[in-house]
DNA sequence: GATAGTTTCATACAACTGTTTGAAATGCAA
DNA sequence: TTGCATTTCAAACAGTTGTATGAAACTATC
């Protein structure tokens, strides 16, 4: 039976090809214009594959998103993991905000080839929410709290309400500025350097760093501001 | 013909229904999973009254997206000009980025039974971005601009970049909390008040505000940090 | 009250959607 | 090769979509 399952797996050209044509076609135009049919015809296979495979367009969906997001959160959870070794088990603010939006920005910023279908197609994802993905979102949820844990404990003095809105924010800029980086190009005029992904990195999480730090009293160098702007 | 006009353009009873049941639902459910027999049934009409009036289902959005365009933008530079005819000409950067994102934050959060729905019509149209739509959104840059314009009077020694960089996040940061509000709310288990809308809007002021005059000398009092983190 | 113009209505249309079907093809063990 | 399970395929299905049609209802002018 082990003989039964390899080559069921080994030989999966079919369903491999559709989820490649399918997350290609989806990070490229979005779901609600893309078809099955248009999925099969990118992945040179038949209409009914689709629906022997998967069982249904929703659940190919399903299974994209949820192999995509565990990649994801490998990915950043790593990062955090790295930076929170090298400074002993704490990162600094700087490193667990960059290990937060980093990954998603490299693989949708920069020189047009050199971006990730997966990471386009996870910010279709989180753009469109379409249905069978909106029902599997949740477990974001924990996966965000580890990153709220990791800001605490860079952030000893911080207020819980502080992080939480720090966190937001951060993904709120990275995630627009994915999104919308068009309109920035054309309002800054080209000014707003898109394919430099580092400084957009470095930005986001300069911003958000200060949003958190200003008004406290901060352990190490950097900001030294005495009180908030707004409220 | 005086007389012909006005008696279609005051019993536009159909018409109105159309556009009012239109714009209520693409607010609720968006665009994608809206249907023209959606619409006709909530507004009491017949299938067909669409296309008499307004040709097509696209012809409808867009309609529905330029009438409430206009007055978003007029809500937004009435507030930038109450703020600059206060300061005698020129307006502190804080009251610049609440006349920004004042309008939209205050549409769309808050309790329920007062949000408007041209608002979260508008935050729909910017998330979905449907064909009828990404066409005319291109006069939203020059509006923008005036807002930039705005900024560089507040805060002279700015770079541009810096200017651009400031507006997009902060338009970020407002258009995702009201995207999102809901993982907000779910991740900080209640801690953020997405109610206290303007508690809201501080936060985003203060946090662009910080990140636009962090590092910079700054006329009047505020922050006086000295570095930026990044970069 | 007849007429001409506007608006409503039920209905049909053609195109497209995801899904199903049953037969053909394929691969593999005996 | 024979037999059996898996996989492919063309075709059809039932449902939904935006739009078009032509007759009916209405409204205001003569």
């Amino acid at each position: 039976m082990i003989e039964l399952k390899r080559r069921a797996m080994a030989t999966d050209h079919t369903r491999t090809a559709i989820l490649s044509a399918a997350e290609r076609l989806y990070a490229e135009r979005g779901f609600s214009d893309v078809t099955l049919r248009d999925i099969v015809a990118e992945a040179n296979v038949n209409l009914a594959a689709v629906n022997y495979h998967f069982g249904s367009k929703d659940e190919l969906i399903a299974e994209l998103f949820v192999t995509r997001s565990i990649v994801l959160n490998h990915e950043r959870l790593a990062e955090l993991k790295a930076a929170e070794d090298a400074g002993g088990g704490r990162a600094p603010i700087e490193a667990v905000m960059r290990a937060l939006v980093g990954p998603t920005l490299r693989g949708c910023l920069g020189p047009e080839k050199q971006r990730s279908t997966a990471a386009r197609f996870m910010i279709r994802a989180s753009i469109e929410a379409v249905p069978p993905i909106r029902k599997i979102r949740n477990r974001e949820i924990s996966h965000l709290r580890r990153f709220a844990a990791a800001m605490r404990r860079a952030l000893p003095g911080c207020a819980d309400v502080d992080i939480y809105w720090g966190l937001h924010f951060a993904l709120a800029m990275a995630h627009q500025t994915i999104r919308d980086s068009e309109r920035l190009d054309k309002l800054s005029e080209g000014l707003c350097d898109l394919d430099d992904v580092d400084g957009v990195i470095d930005r986001v999480v300069a911003v958000t760093t200060l949003a958190l730090t200003a008004g406290r009293p901060k352990t190490s160098k950097a900001v030294t501001s005495r009180d908030r702007t707004g409220t």
